[in-house]
DNA sequence: ACCGCTATCGTTAGCAC
DNA sequence: GGTGCTAACGATAGCGG
């Protein structure tokens, strides 16, 4: 874009590439900024580098949240009252009388019902609690796809099995849902068996790292 | 940006305000198109304008496949050290004979027990289970930070408090498995009760009927 | 493999349809 | 409410550290 005039097409040399990625994976991640900023929206940004590495960035809280508001929202044909979705509920009932008992179930959850006290106990809950996420992401993207019948239940959606990995979760790669450490390292060529995790990237790391003036006009807002 | 400096502040003025989101809105999408093409990556950008009204863009199939793929990594710790955390554990197991006894009980939370059939029901799980992670993840921190023993309880990582959100999560409406549609209709001014729906923006699209000339390169690509 | 530099290209604010 | 224009501003490819 500067000394030549860029070619719109694969870049061929991984190298340049790479380089290529990295500064405008930094360019659109400022513009989301400065679109949430300017016009006070929510942004989200998940970005697959060549090599596989994962980058997200949300303007507001986390990428999870963005999304969900998406599934809200992209699948609201309408101002929908509350009316529908009880309708829905109901339907669902009849085709499943256990359903309430099942939620009942759900709601026996309770947090407080289970302790954990190591390290290893956290790990295993907290990938039981992951897999858990991603079914009921995976459901609720089937249930707002697929309309409420469970007609061609995957097909489209395919989650790849969820199948509790081995791996534990280790202090390093933890990243808590909140206060996100954001490794300032960028993609370039991951020799073998490099991890593809991108960190998410928050506001907070993008001033205090990066040295974006986010108050260029700092002032009172309305 | 052009004519005058722009203040990087919450444009006051409303219209100008969605003026300005159009165009960049417009021009994150451009660029996000840009780096798919240029680095071969997969982008998915959701945007939320100050109206709630809902732009989802990516550049390779459907925003839902690259969330997905994204909790597919995002949650990968690594291929930790396994060793410490079972020291640890041993550790623990020692100090609190009923840890077994509370694992048993962890382990019996099936995911299968839980059926979920509706979309709230879904936003409702899912909204626990989040909240379980964020304790999961305080409480693995705690843990690991003070090593085995339970000394300064929290402190320095701080969750805040996970306030089960009275579930803004519902879902009226239910979308029925089709392809995407775009109207060629930006934010501007929604009365009132203007359906908050954004399209999905998919490539074809934006090389049909915005002008962006993606093929600037125009050869195969890898 | 990240930073700063700078010429150049791309984006876009303010207008006018 | 979208488009097209143009000057000014911002992003960035190619380098060197």
């Amino acid at each position: 874009m500067a000394r030549n005039k860029l070619p719109l097409k694969k870049i061929d040399n991984p190298y340049r590439r790479n380089i290529t990625y990295s500064k405008r994976k930094a360019g659109i991640i400022k513009k989301a900024t400065e679109l949430s900023v300017l016009c006070g929206a929510d942004v989200g940004v998940l970005m697959f580098s060549p090599n596989g590495r994962l980058t997200s960035f949300a303007s507001n809280g986390r990428i999870e949240d963005i999304f969900l508001r998406y599934l809200d929202q992209a699948n609201v044909p309408e101002v929908g009252p509350v009316e529908k979705e009880e309708a829905l509920q109901k339907k669902l009932c009849e085709l499943d009388p256990k359903l309430l008992e099942k939620q009942e179930k759900m709601r026996s959850y309770n947090p407080d019902l289970v302790k954990i006290n190591s390290v290893h106990d956290a790990n295993v809950y907290h990938q039981f609690l992951m897999d858990a996420i991603r079914n009921i992401q995976q459901l609720k993207m089937e249930i707002l796809l697929g309309e409420h019948m469970e007609l061609q239940k995957s097909e489209s959606i395919q989650v790849p099995p969820a199948a509790t990995r081995n791996g534990h979760l280790t202090a390093e790669g933890l990243v808590d849902s909140n206060g996100n450490r954001n490794p300032p390292e960028d993609e370039h060529q991951p020799k073998e068996a490099r991890l593809p995790v991108g960190p998410h990237l928050s506001l907070e790391y993008l001033r205090t790292q990066k040295h974006w003036d986010l108050q260029s006009g700092g002032q009172s807002k309305a």
